[in-house]
DNA sequence: AACGGCCTCAACCGCTCGGAT
DNA sequence: AATCCGAGCGGTTGAGGCCGT
């Protein structure tokens, strides 16, 4: 059981890398591309083991790596994010244009939380060392952030499921291709498989459902006042982003809380029962439909056991949905 | 100039995850 | 189901540079 770590051969190089080695790594990998490190080192002539070679690639010698000083905007978005995510700095790294994830975490070990820390911020929790205030505008943040980040892992999945099958399907779908209907005013119309668009065409993006650019966009956060199943599907929320927060009473109570753009509904697990209000999803077909806010079912939860005041409800979600919208306007960090 | 402590960041290590067999 | 393997992630290390004395 278990696996060799990948340097245990003897002869391998470890250390700095030498500009000779870079050059082979880069003639290689522009002539035949990257993948299969573990094989590289051997075709490419270095005696170095892959994932060495990777780690190079990667957080040096890709070309389209930005190098140098941090800019204000992008320390900024690294604190703010920091917030959101904690140290998952490939998740940060996604939304800073050409900077690895490795330079980030440097940058934040060694720039960033020093200086949080002399502005008496805890760079853990990102609150002043003795103001709790705003910890709960973070938290949920953080919530809808880690379900957004659950969803989109999810549907990358899908996407690498669905790009397989089209290779192994060109030949077959490329009469179906035009029957694909991603868009919410076909939410309602009835389609009999997953058509899938032949190879030669440009595949779909998987839907977007990026909270912090809806956020920054101005997002359109609903309440609905009463969901049916006519006015549900029918007439989904129009938002400035492709992004929508959805809050559900049920009964006097907010019951669920949910997520939609274009193509992807993703909602807490109450929220994705198929028969709140009457809404059988089943009717739905082209409607990805995912469970992501767990956590947000224990808010959820917690607020119906301690407290069954419509107006408190109210107030409750108000609060958060303020919170959210303090933090677009002007974070409490700075 | 010499020394020692501190800082930076490229690179490594250990681990997890997902796909293949 | 068990195992192997490639890839990726986050924490840590240590060589080299910087700076104060």
């Amino acid at each position: 059981m278990g696996r060799s770590p990948c340097c245990e051969k003897v002869g391998l190089k470890k250390g700095p890398w030498t500009p000779e080695e870079d050059q082979k790594l880069m003639d290689y990998i522009e002539k035949n591309g990257c993948g299969s490190w573990r094989a590289l080192p051997t075709k490419a002539g270095l005696k170095r083991c892959g994932k060495s070679c990777r780690l190079r690639w990667i957080n040096y010698l890709r070309p389209d790596i930005k190098r140098g000083k941090f800019s204000l905007q992008e320390e900024q978005t690294i604190i703010q994010l920091h917030a959101l995510l904690g140290n998952r700095w490939s998740a940060i790294a996604t939304h800073l244009a050409n900077r690895t994830d490795n330079e980030i975490k440097n940058y934040w070990n060694t720039h960033l939380k020093k200086r949080l820390t002399k502005m008496g911020i805890d760079p853990n929790t990102h609150k002043p060392k003795s103001n709790i205030f705003g910890s709960a505008n973070l938290s949920h943040m953080a919530q809808w952030e880690k379900a957004r980040l659950e969803a989109e892992a999810r549907l990358v999945r899908e996407s690498k499921k669905q790009h397989q099958q089209i290779i192994s399907n060109n030949n077959n779908n490329i009469n179906n291709y035009n029957n694909i209907h991603f868009s919410p005013n076909n939410l309602t119309t009835t389609t009999t498989t997953n058509v899938l668009p032949p190879l030669q065409t440009k595949l779909p993006s998987p839907p977007c459902l990026d909270v912090l650019k809806a956020w920054q966009g101005g997002a359109n956060w609903s309440i609905m006042p009463k969901i049916t199943k006519d006015n549900f599907f029918d007439n989904p929320p129009i938002s400035t982003s492709n992004l929508s927060l959805i809050m559900v009473p049920n009964n006097n109570s907010i019951t669920g809380a949910g997520l939609i753009d274009n193509s992807c509904l993703i909602g807490t697990e109450n929220f994705m029962e198929n028969n709140i209000n009457g809404i059988s999803y089943s009717n739905y077909p082209n409607l990805n439909t995912i469970q992501g806010f767990t956590h947000l079912d224990h808010v959820l939860g917690s607020r119906e056991e301690e407290d069954d005041n419509d107006n408190n409800d109210n107030t409750y979600w108000n609060t958060i949905l303020k919170s959210c919208t303090s933090f677009v306007d002007g974070s409490s960090v700075f």
